[in-house]
RNA sequence: GGAGGCGUCGCCUAGUCUGGUCUAUGGCGCCCGCCUGCUAAGCGGGUUUGGGGAUAAAACCCCAUCGAGGGUUCAAAUCCCUCCGCCUCCGCCA
């Protein structure tokens, strides 16, 4: 949820925003002119409850004169009485038309919340417009291997080396499920001990975190809003995540933060369920596209002040790792059409996949600025005790299955081993993996 | 899963039975000021959050907020219903 001072104070720069993404820019008329009507309604609603709280507190001050002069048995009794009585049906016409003005004001202002809810987040300076297609390329990292034999896929190797196993997750629980095995689940392991060493290196703070939420956490992400991509438990009550990223976010919802000590920087590893609704025939050969995968996430809690500077900071984590792991990778800004509503800003690490032919998307980094934190309730005390939204960043460290793909495919010798790069090779405990 | 207890503006706490001077009490902490060689003590004031109005910006005025949401009533922290969370006991269990 974007400012709605924002929209009222410089809708031109939400105008430009939305029409950068591909987005409807009569919204921002249609948020003012709800905006508009809200307030006259609230301002009306509120004399009307003032004036019946007035006299409503006479019939309190009446009541009590009356009981008074029961007590004593003063002649009064009947004077007061009458005026008690007649206080108090003034106080019921009153007391309906609120009613009546409250309920208005409820509903447009359900209405308004409801349309500046659509806004997306406002794309940052530099971001190139368009969609999909319109990224821009920021840097281009390594070379594309030239093999001197024809390269296997990712799925061959791991097939080979008996460490990828689709028939079996089929068997178990259907397409685009998979079983890692020996090599492959001891990478699985290492990729996110690796990513968890440099976590701790970069002072990010641990968590293990639910995957299981409620709709309201759900919601409070945006994700509710991608429903069809969403795994939901028979129960309604449940959601399991996509990525930790929504209990991230949710661990602070509803706080004042203190952030005078710097940015909040959390890690968390967990698995993470995607349905992959509307994916059909993308990606069906191997795990490069599944239901479930195992994710090792980055979090960042900020000064919106700060949040350009940490998005760079994330980022280039996210090289430092890739680095790591000796893959031709590129940097790519994502377009404004491609930002989902959350982001401001988005960057992309896609790794070079051999037998594909091109770069693949393996981790991805967003700033979401004050959106995400408005939407969340979360805040920190600014300037005079003021409190102010906090900025709100994530970012892929690593996940299990991609990575493995791209260290398979480019990794692969001759003989059909698979060279270790050097950073992962503590974790795993050799140089070289080799058909069992 | 069963039974009982609890949830008050940072923390603690009064108020809930018996609805109305409750404009939610008091303490601690914190902030500002006074006093003072300095510090402490003392004294005075302030101290939930969100929204609407007013303003150059404030001051200020108003509405909501006692776990959340409904209901009863002229009027709800207080009565009724639903839900959530925590604690105790019992049962089951890795």
């Amino acid at each position: 949820m974007i400012d709605i001072k924002l929209v009222r104070d410089n809708p031109d720069l939400v105008r430009a925003s939305q029409r950068a993404r591909g987005a409807d820019e009569t919204l921002v008329d249609q948020v003012l002119a709800a905006d508009e009507k809200r307030r006259s309604s609230i301002t009306e609603f509120e004399s009307l409850r003032s004036q019946q709280k007035t006299v409503s507190k006479s019939v309190g001050a009446a009541m009590g004169k009356l009981n008074a002069a029961r007590k004593a048995g003063s002649a009064d009794v009947d004077v007061l009485a009458k005026e008690a009585d007649e206080a108090r049906a003034r106080a019921t016409e009153l007391s309906a038309q609120v009613k009546q003005r409250e309920a208005a004001a409820d509903q447009e202002d359900k209405e308004f919340t409801a349309l500046l809810r659509e806004l997306d987040n406002i794309v940052l300076d530099g971001v190139p417009a368009g969609g999909e297609e319109d990224f821009e390329t920021l840097e281009t990292v390594g070379e594309p291997r030239s093999f001197d034999f024809e390269p296997l896929d990712h799925l061959a190797l791991g097939e080979k080396l008996d460490a990828i196993d689709m028939q079996r997750g089929a068997k178990v629980s259907g397409s685009r499920f998979y079983f890692l095995k020996g090599a492959g689940a001891r990478l699985s392991n290492a990729l996110m001990a690796y990513a968890q060493s440099i976590a701790a290196e970069e002072g990010f703070t641990p968590l293990i975190v639910p995957t299981l939420v409620s709709a309201q956490s759900m919601g409070g992400t945006g994700y509710l809003d991608a429903h069809e991509d969403v795994y939901e438990l028979e129960s309604g009550e449940l959601y399991l995540t996509g990525t930790s990223e929504v209990a991230l976010a949710g661990f602070h919802t509803d706080e004042i933060l203190d952030l005078s000590n710097g940015p909040l920087r959390y890690t968390a590893t967990s698995t993470c369920y995607r349905r992959e609704a509307g994916s059909y025939g993308k990606d069906t050969r191997g795990i490069f596209r599944v239901h479930q995968f195992t994710k090792t996430e980055m979090f960042v809690y900020c000064d919106p002040q700060q949040a350009v500077e940490e998005h760079q900071n994330l980022l280039r984590i996210e090289r430092r790792l890739l680095d790591g792991l000796e893959l031709p990778y590129r940097v790519i800004d994502v377009a404004a059409g491609d930002l989902g509503g959350s982001a401001a800003r988005k960057y992309d690490c896609e790794a070079w996949v051999p037998t594909q032919g091109k770069y693949r998307e393996l981790t991805s980094t967003s700033n979401c600025t004050t959106y995400q934190a408005r939407r969340l309730n979360i805040r920190q005390r600014g300037e005079g005790g003021k409190t102010e939204f906090v900025a709100t960043l994530n970012g892929t460290m690593l996940t299990d299955t991609r990575p493995i793909v791209a260290l398979l495919e480019n990794h692969q010798q001759a003989d059909g081993s698979i060279r270790v790069p050097q950073a992962l090779q503590p974790f795993l405990g050799t140089d070289v993996i080799r058909p069992a």
